[in-house]
RNA sequence: GCCCGGGUGGCGGAAUUGGUAGACGCAGCAGACUCAAAAUCUGCCAUUCGCAAGGAUGUGCUGGUUCGAUUCCAGUCCCGGGCACCA
């Protein structure tokens, strides 16, 4: 009887299919265990061996763990929404739903033939509209919801409505908020709901008329087309993710994630602490007003004392006026679309301080303030208001205008016009003053920087601003100017994926303008350079080259004169970034260690009212808007400008069908197109949908209960199954999906959904499977000339070629990025063992003597006087992937060998965790193994020879006590539950494999040691060991045999042969007893012929001796 | 530049707490069985000197701690992955 493991599998699927046996119950009476596998995207190239290295390792263990007796959940779905679909949609006109199905039934069949245990009752697929229909309406919670910022946690914004109706909110009283109209309204609660709507920047192609990816974008130009690629300012959805970015930091202690796993996400939430100093420029402060992008914090300026309430006298209190003035009303949308896009000929600021007041636009460079008016601003207390606030403003020379929401919205072109034509009649008079250029330099502006390092502020040498900072344009002096644009141009020419690859070489400018050091007066000098980003802290440092390697350097390259405040810890040679110094040269913080001079320093900083405390985050709030079709719908739609969810008991919102996938008008998504949809009787539908991590954000709560039509997980199943326990997927999602779902969970835990708030109690990443790639390089030569060019020229990988090949000179020449081309099926074009490149590639070369080396190849009449060029072949470890041509599909290999040989191989390549290249030499050995395993229960001809006569005492050579047969089982028991628990499943197949070499040597068939054996592999290789145990004539399932018991009596032994080492080195061995004591092993070994030799007639200088290890003798 | 991993035979890897480095498998070599092949089985297999016994060297490199280091420490080189130059 042969191990004919086709037949064994199919037989086994099908019955496991037949009887579900992988159904799970939600049988709450049994200890439950949560195995997830992070779900994959159904791509049309189906499986590759990279996939089912983290399956495989969690089915091991889901099966390992119900052996153990517990109820396990071990879901699988498909994260089924995304780009990919849609834009073979827009090739080929295929429907994604359609294409999506497809390719979800190629998935599942080869996930099947693997032999996962997956219950596919408990199905998910994201596209579903049974599905989204709660992911739209968690979408709703989140929208509905805002962060309590005393609580720390999220509750419903009803809650904060009722709030401002009875107790008015920081800047207004209830009864003003009584009186806002709705959209006011609305437009406070904007700015707090968890799920909110705002103005973000996304990449724009005006060619293509769509909004790009950042990887669809490549040196500011688009992938495809290379068409230009702009910033636009685009209406978007964020989630406030920032909110919690404290509870995810803290839930980080509680989960076992590896540590360079916790530590990137620490790293992208960024949380730092210091604080903001405010730096005023020479010739010193002068209040005459905030031009400046950033204002300085000056005293309280109300002249009258009047409505306080409406000036703003520091950052907190602007910032918070800001918010709570509300986002843009359409007027004030529609009139900023124009004014930024540059329509009036001058560069207006939107909600801009100007004088303590925040002007809706300010144009500074003219002095003119464009106001628009809601309708409150018929009230007489507003009016009187508005009027004060004219006059106050053109008191300090700016011109006040204003328009009515009507105005601006029944024609923003006129009120565009009128304000031109005011602004060309300001030119000629009054308000020079008010350029900043023509002024003495920077006078009242000060620069604002964000520093951890507040303690080493008197080692301040010079600030440097970020180029893109606004206050570059006012501060920088005529002598500078042209030094300053220089620099400007060459940072805007820098793509940002330039910035990053290169290593950057130490740019700057001087802008020719001074700040001085609030603590000792020192006028410092203010840069520009590129190594500061206008999107963290304030934008600005203060640099101290003694204590930071960056401004180290940069004070070196400009011959900066460099303060040492760290005395003899800083050499003069670099920086050095200590915190254990003693302070030097540092006024009131001279003699105080650095670390305890941080806090000293910030109290002194607040208290003289220059800066203040400051906690900054790297992180931004979630973009969670796409202008795309094959994602969730927003169930919202507009009314007058405001976003009204729809109720739930409309959920789903269905995505509707669309003729073609373009893009909308205006950038926005294709469903823009379509009308009927688009318009409806209560408003206009929003056009975009929800990213990718929407669905895959909450997905693993929806197995728990998938079938639940009143709720997206029943409260007492999400108790019952609670967190996953274990989660096993790749990096690459390491900071995007982890942190949103984590974020997700608890917001739904906040809302009393679920009672748990992190949802992954354990991670295991697995390692990349990395493919062998293959290159043909042609290299042009020119004769004297050595090479000219490396073009890489095809990609071969297991030698098949293919025909629609086009050469042309733009492919030919992008170097460095390869030129992939799939090669025709069954021709072998490299044999790399015969190193012969078969006939049809070389036509296509047009050379016919191609000899290749393992991994390199030469031509071989390589550079002769006439060859204009040569080839050669080369192998590159690569990222396993479809694009690169370099996958294997596991298809084949289960078709050869079986899926349970498939399955230990795959495990037995190396620790999952680990990263390592795909390679199927060593397959042969796996299957070997199992065949032997096989043998051991039946001949080839005389069929069964497993017996069952007991396990005989019999003695192995050394005189262990226990019967060897018993002490191999044992001791594999053993392993195996250890190497389990630990992940460590390549070490476990190699015990399988010792075992069975054990078994096989001492000729044991008996039953009482295999069918352990067989219980013990089941998770490993779940076919052949079903058979197997069906075999021995067990009647009911082997998935709910009990695990075998681990009885240490057989291990127990009483000798042991232990290495003698003399001065470390292994010299000799001598077999001892193992509760032989120092005195009788040293007796013992001093006897020893080898180490007598060694002695030399000498007395040992020392014997350690450490029992169940080894002895060493120190002469 | 920064952060996180990792460097062990011809190859994938093992050595779980500082205690016999190279388990297990692949490849290779020699042999048995066979007309032959496949399958299977047996033996050898880090490098080096040596007929052998037995030495010497050896876990990227240089040092250190220790009776003893692949393991711990310091420095350094190389490879892989990530990144938002994060003040």
């Amino acid at each position: 009887m042969e191990y004919n493991f086709r037949e064994i599998e199919q037989k086994w699927q099908q019955q496991w299919k037949e009887t579900d046996a992988y159904k799970v119950d939600n049988n709450f009476d049994k200890p439950k265990y949560y195995v997830l596998d992070m779900f994959p995207y159904p791509s049309g190239a189906g499986l590759h061996v990279g996939h089912p290295l983290g399956y495989i390792a969690s089915d091991i263990f889901s099966r390992y763990k119900r052996l153990k007796g517990f109820n396990v959940l071990h879901p699988m779905g498909f994260d089924s929404f995304g780009l990919p679909a849609e834009q073979y949609a827009l090739e080929t006109g295929q429907h994604p739903a359609e294409t999506t199905k497809k390719n979800i039934a190629t998935f599942k069949s080869q996930l099947d033939k693997i032999g996962f245990c997956y219950d596919w009752s408990r199905e998910v697929q994201t596209s579903d509209p049974n599905y989204y229909k709660w992911t739209q309406k968690i979408f709703l919670d989140l929208f509905n919801s805002y962060f309590c910022n005393t609580c720390k946690m999220a509750k419903p914004i009803s809650e904060l409505v009722k709030k401002y109706e009875t107790r008015g909110g920081s800047t207004f009283t209830a009864d003003e908020w009584n009186s806002y109209s709705k959209a006011r309204q609305e437009d406070i609660l904007m700015k707090r709901r968890l799920a909110y709507s705002s103005f973000g920047e996304v990449n724009w192609c005006e060619a293509l008329g769509t909004v790009l990816a950042n990887d669809e974008v490549v040196n500011g130009v688009s992938e495809r087309g290379g068409h230009p690629v702009v910033k636009k300012k685009m209406r978007q959805w964020y989630l406030r993710i920032t909110a919690y970015a404290d509870r995810l930091l803290e839930g980080l202690e509680t989960v076992d994630f590896s540590e360079s796993m916790k530590e990137m996400q620490r790293n992208w939430i960024g949380r730092s602490e210091g604080a903001e100093v405010e730096f005023h420029l020479t010739p010193g402060p002068s209040p005459t007003s905030w031009r400046g992008g950033e204002q300085p914090m000056k005293p309280a300026a109300s002249s009258s004392g009047l409505y306080p309430k409406y000036k703003v006298n520091d950052r907190v209190q602007f910032e918070n006026a800001r918010i709570n003035r509300g986002a843009s009303t359409e007027a004030e949308a529609l009139l900023w679309e124009q004014l930024r896009n540059n329509k009036v000929g001058y560069k207006f600021r939107r909600q801009h301080p100007v004088e303590g007041f925040i002007a809706d636009f300010a144009c500074l460079q003219k002095g003119l303030i464009v106001e628009a008016d809601g309708g409150y601003h018929e009230t007489p207390e507003q009016k009187e208001y508005d009027e004060y606030r004219t006059k106050e403003l053109e008191a300090v020379g700016f011109k006040v205008i204003r328009f009515t929401n009507e105005e601006i919205i029944s024609n923003v072109y006129n009120v565009c016009n009128k304000i031109k034509e005011i602004i060309s009649n300001i030119t000629a008079t009054k308000h020079q003053s008010a350029s900043p250029l023509s002024n003495s330099v920077g006078e009242g502006l000060g620069v604002r920087c964000y520093t951890t390092r507040p303690d080493t502020i008197f080692g301040v040498d010079f600030l440097v601003v970020a180029p893109e900072h606004e206050i570059v344009q006012q501060i920088t002096t005529e002598a500078q100017k042209e030094e300053i644009e220089k620099y400007l141009a060459y940072v805007k020419s820098r793509s940002d994926r330039e910035r990053q690859a290169e290593v950057k070489s130490i740019t700057g400018a001087f802008t020719g303008a001074y700040a001085i050091n609030p603590f000792n007066g020192a006028e410092i000098p203010i840069w520009i350079s590129e190594y500061v980003l206008a999107g963290y802290g304030t934008g600005a440092i203060m640099a101290v080259p003694c204590g930071d390697e960056r401004d180290f350097k940069f004070a070196r390259h400009f011959n900066i004169p460099i303060t040492n405040i760290i005395g003899e810890h800083y050499n003069g040679k670099e920086a050095n970034p200590t915190k254990d110094a003693v302070l030097q040269n540092s006024g009131f913080l001279n003699g105080l260690l650095m670390k305890d001079a941080i806090g000293v320093a910030i109290n002194k900083i607040e208290e003289l009212g220059i800066g203040k405390r400051k906690v900054n985050y790297k992180m931004r709030d979630a973009g969670f808007s796409r202008q795309r079709y094959w994602g969730e719908p927003f169930p919202i739609i507009w009314k007058d400008g405001v976003a009204t969810p729809l109720d739930e008991s409309r959920l789903p919102l269905e995505l509707p069908h669309v003729e073609k996938y373009g893009p909308g008008p205006e950038g926005e998504g294709p469903l823009a197109n379509i009308e009927d949809w688009v318009n409806t009787p209560e408003g206009r539908r929003e056009t975009s949908t929800m990213p990718g991590y929407a669905g895959s954000s909450w997905y693993f709560l929806r197995y728990m209960d998938p079938h639940n039509n009143q709720a997206f997980v029943d409260r007492k199943v999400s108790d019952y199954w609670n967190s996953v326990d274990l989660y096993i997927g790749g990096t690459e999602h390491a900071v995007g999906h982890l942190l949103y779902s984590r974020m997700w969970t608890k917001v739904l835990y906040d809302l009393g959904y679920i009672g748990f708030e992190e949802p992954f109690k354990k991670l295991l990443n697995q390692g990349m499977i990395t493919g062998k790639s293959y290159f043909i390089h042609l290299v042009n030569c020119q004769r004297n000339n050595s090479t000219e060019n490396v073009h890489i020229f095809c990609s071969i990988n297991k030698g098949i070629f293919i025909d629609n090949i086009e050469i042309n000179s733009e492919t030919f020449h992008s170097k460095g990025s390869s030129v992939h081309f799939r090669l025709k099926n069954g021709h072998n074009v490299v044999d790399f063992k015969n190193r012969i490149i078969e006939k049809d590639l070389l036509e296509i070369l047009g050379t016919d003597n191609l000899v290749v080396d393992e991994y390199k190849v030469l031509w071989e009449n390589d550079l002769t006087e006439t060859s204009e060029r040569f080839i050669y072949c080369e192998m590159d470890i690569e990222k396993m992937s479809k694009s690169k041509f370099n996958t294997d599909n596991p298809d084949e290999l289960v078709y050869q060998y079986g899926a349970d040989t498939f399955r230990m191989y795959e495990m037995f390549l190396g620790p999952v965790e680990q990263s390592k290249p795909w390679d199927t030499k060593g397959i042969e050995g796996v299957h070997r193994f199992l065949r032997k395993l096989w043998r051991l229960f039946f001949d080839e001809i005389k069929g069964p020879i497993w017996t069952s006569s007991a396990p005989s005492p019999l003695e192995r050579a050394g005189g262990e006590a226990s019967p060897a047969e018993l002490k191999v089982l044992h001791k594999t028991i053993k392993k195996i539950e250890d190497d389990t628990e630990r992940f460590s499943f390549n070490t476990a197949v190699s015990t399988f494999m010792i075992a069975v070499n054990e078994l096989a040597d001492l000729k044991c068939n008996k039953r009482e040691i295999l069918e352990p054996l067989v219980v013990l592999l089941t998770p490993y290789a779940p076919h052949i060991s079903a058979e197997l145990w069906k075999q021995l004539g067990n009647e009911g399932s082997l998935l709910d045999a009990p695990f075998p018991k681990l009885e240490e009596k057989y291990l127990v032994e009483s000798n042991k042969e232990y290495p003698i080492s003399i001065n470390g080195k292994v010299r000799s061995s001598i077999n001892l007893s193992l509760d032989a004591k120092q005195p009788e092993v040293e007796k013992l070994v001093l006897q020893n012929e080898v180490v007598q030799k060694w002695l030399e007639g000498n007395a040992p200088k020392k014997i350690i001796y450490v029992p169940n290890k080894m002895i060493n003798v120190v002469i």
